[in-house]
DNA sequence: TCGTATGATGAAAACGTTTTAAATGGGCGA
DNA sequence: TCGCCCATTTAAAACGTTTTCATCATACGA
C-alpha cells in the first residue's frame, strides 16, 4: 500500500522524467491503471468502449505517441523494414525512386524504412545475416535477383520476410516484385522490326542476373520470329560507365554490318548510344532506331525519338512495400505476395493496387 | 537466495527465450553478474583488465550484439540518423549518392540511416516536429536551405542535433555542409567568357533556397566584371522538366539576341539546353558553350563537349554524416561543425576529411 | 590488530511497453 | 440467499539494457 498509492488524476502532469507523455501519464490523467490505458489504445473488446474513447481522447490531448523502443523491447518487432541499397542505384535516382515507393506504402503504418547500404561490392549475403541474426528488421526488401539467389536461399530458409525486386529459379517460391523483362524486350524488338530495322543489337543487364536474361530472352524471341541478323553487345551492358558504352558503339560500328536498331535496358545506355552514333555520323530515327527503357522522365524530354516502354520504379516500390506488409503480417497466400508488373498498363490499373 | 541463485556457467546454453544471446548469456557463461558483463563490454576501467578481456571473447564467440531496443529504451538515445529525402532528390541519383555518403560515414558506428520521405510538397517543418517530440532520431539531415529556413529555426530552438546541405542567413550559426555555388557559378561563367562568349545565360536553381542566389551571384559578378550582356531565364529552373526546359530555350532563341553561352546548374538541365538548341539547328561548341554542374559520370560521356565542374554529393553526404556525428557527441565548435566545399579542390584533399 | 582506502564486482531499480494471471463487482439463475 | 459467470479492470512480471548504490575482499598505514 504504501507503495506508490496512485496519484488519482494528477491534474495536469502532463509528462514522465524524459518530458515526454506515457501510459502512465494517461493512467495518472484518467486514474485508469497502465494495463487498461494500453488495452484502450489497442481497442481491446474487453475494454469497456466508452473507456476506449476517453483514453483514445485523452492520448490525442497529450499528443501521446508510443514508444517504440519499449514496444520493441517487449514484442520483439521492431517495426523496421530494411531495405539493401545497391552501388548500381545512383544512376538515374533508382533507388530514390523506389524507396519512394517503398515509404508510400509505409506511409500511416507503424513501420520505419532504414537503409543498409553495400559498399563491399559483394553479394550482400553478409549484411543480410547479419539483418537476420540481430533481428534488426521485421522485413527486407533488395533488387537485381540472381536466378539461384543465394540471399533468397538464406532468407528462405530463416523465414525472414522479404520481397525482392526480381525473380528466381528457385524451386521454393518467394514474395517479389518484377516488371515483365522479357515483355519488354520482346515489345521493344518488335517495334524495331516495325520500323523496317533488320540488323538489331541488344544492351542487356549485366550477366547472372534474371533479368538480363530475360531481356535476352524477350530480345531473342522477337529477331527470330522476324528472321533478323542480330547480335548482344559484348564487353558493355546496362551497368557500364556511358563512355565505355558510347565507345563500344564507336567500334562496332566501325566493323562489318552495323546495326541499324539498339534495344537498351536503360536510358543512359540510350544516350550513351546515341552519342555513338553520332561520333559516327549517324542519326537518330533516320540511319538507325532505338527502343529503350524508360524509368524518368528524363530520355523523353531530351530525346523525344527515342521510342521508349516505360517501367515506373516508383510504383514497384509501393507494391513491395505492399506486399511485404501482407507477408509480415503473415499471409503465406503466394497470389498475394507475387507481382508481375506489366509493360503496358498504367499503374492504377495494376491488380495488387486495388487488392487493398 | 531462493530467487534465481546464479545457474553457475550453465555450460552450452547459448541464448535466451527469443533465442538471441543476451547479457545474461555472457554473465552465466563467465560466471560473472550482468552488471559486470555491461560494463566489461563498456571497457569501463573499473573492470579488471583480464574480465574485460575474458567478457569481450565470450560475446565474440558466441555472436553477442547488444539489443537496440533495450539500449535506446534505458538511454534513451536512438541510434538513428534520419534523412529526409525530397521529391526533386529523385532525378539524377542526388538523394542515393548523398545517403550513400552518409552510410558511409556511420558505418562502423551504431547509428542506423532512416528515410524520412516528406510526400506532402510543403516545407517539411511537419515532419520535423514529428520527429523532435517523437524523438525518433538522434540527428538529422536535410537538404535545400532557404535563407530564412523555418526547419533550421526549429531544430535549433529545440537544440536538435542536425546538418543541412546548403546554408542559411539565419543569426545563430548551425552546422552544415555547402558547395561553394558562388564559386561555382562565377568559374563557370568565366569559362563561357573566356571562349569567347558575350552574351550568356543562366539557368539557376528554384528562387528561395539559398543555392539559387548564391549561384546567381556568382553569375552576375562574372558578367558585371566581363561587361557581357546576360540574363537569367524566367520560368524554368533547375528542377523543371527536361521538356520545359528544352522548349523555353527554343523559344528564347526566336526572340531578339539569344544568348551564346549557358551556365547550367545541372546535368538534366545542360541536356535539355543542348536539344532545344540542336532544335534550333546550334552546334556546342560551335555556335555555343555550356558549362555545367556535374554531380554523376551522365555528362562527361554523353557530352564531352559540355564543361562541368564537379560536385561530389557522396563525398558532401559523408562530410554531413561525420559532421552530425560529431554535433552529437556534444562538440558546439562551429568551426568543425561547418564546411564549405571548394569545386576546385577533389575529395581527398578537403580539410574535414583529413580531421578524424 | 584495527580501521580504512582501494579495486573489483554485484544487486536492484529503472526505462515504457505488453501480457499473463488475478481481482472486483454486479447480475442472474436456482 | 448463495454461488457462479460475465464484463471490466488491475497487479505484476517480463523484455535487455544501463546506472546507482552497495558489497566484498584485499592491502595498507598506523
Amino acid at each position: 500500500m504504501a507503495s506508490r498509492s496512485k496519484p488519482v488524476s494528477s491534474g495536469n502532469s502532463p509528462a514522465n522524467s524524459r518530458g515526454k507523455p506515457t501510459l502512465r501519464t494517461i493512467a495518472d490523467i484518467t486514474g485508469l491503471a497502465v494495463t487498461t490505458v494500453s488495452r484502450a489504445l489497442a481497442n481491446a473488446p474487453q475494454i469497456s468502449i466508452e473507456t476506449r474513447n476517453r483514453v483514445r481522447q485523452v492520448a490525442l490531448d497529450i499528443g501521446y505517441s508510443p514508444d517504440r523502443a519499449a514496444q520493441r523491447l517487449k514484442t520483439g518487432r521492431t517495426n523496421v523494414i530494411a531495405v539493401l541499397l545497391e552501388p548500381h542505384e545512383e544512376i538515374l535516382g533508382y533507388g530514390t525512386s523506389v524507396m519512394a515507393g517503398i515509404a508510400k506504402a509505409l506511409q500511416g503504418t507503424a513501420y520505419h524504412l532504414i537503409v543498409m547500404p553495400n559498399f563491399l561490392n559483394t553479394a550482400n549475403i553478409d549484411a543480410i545475416n547479419y539483418i537476420i541474426r540481430n533481428s534488426m528488421a521485421d522485413g527486407l526488401i533488395f533488387s537485381r535477383t540472381e536466378p539461384l539467389d543465394p540471399r533468397v536461399m538464406l532468407l528462405s530458409e530463416n523465414g525472414f520476410p522479404f520481397v525482392t525486386h526480381g525473380r528466381t529459379e528457385l524451386a521454393t517460391a518467394h514474395p517479389f516484385v518484377d516488371y515483365d523483362n522479357f515483355t519488354f524486350a520482346y515489345e521493344a524488338t518488335r517495334r524495331l522490326i516495325a520500323k523496317g530495322r533488320r540488323r538489331l543489337a541488344l544492351i542487356s543487364g549485366p550477366a547472372g542476373y534474371t533479368f538480363a536474361g530475360h531481356i535476352q530472352h524477350g530480345f531473342m524471341t522477337a529477331v527470330r520470329e522476324a528472321g533478323c541478323a542480330y547480335e548482344i553487345l559484348s564487353d558493355i551492358d546496362l551497368d557500364s560507365p556511358a563512355g565505355a558504352i558510347r565507345d563500344r558503339i564507336r567500334r562496332r560500328y566501325a566493323e562489318n554490318d552495323p546495326p541499324d536498331g539498339f534495344t537498351c535496358g536503360g536510358e543512359v545506355c540510350a544516350l550513351a548510344t546515341i552519342t555513338g552514333m553520332t561520333d559516327c555520323g549517324l542519326t537518330l530515327g533516320l540511319e538507325y532506331d532505338i527502343v529503350a527503357k524508360q524509368t524518368s522522365q528524363l530520355l523523353g524530354a531530351i530525346q523525344p525519338r527515342v521510342d521508349t516502354i516505360y517501367e515506373d520504379l516508383t510504383a514497384t516500390g509501393e507494391h513491395m512495400g505492399r506486399i511485404l506488409l501482407r507477408r509480415i503480417a503473415g499471409s503465406t497466400d503466394i497470389n498475394e505476395l507475387q507481382l508481375l508488373l506489366n509493360p503496358e498498363l498504367p499503374f492504377e490499373t495494376q491488380p495488387a493496387s486495388v487488392a487493398d
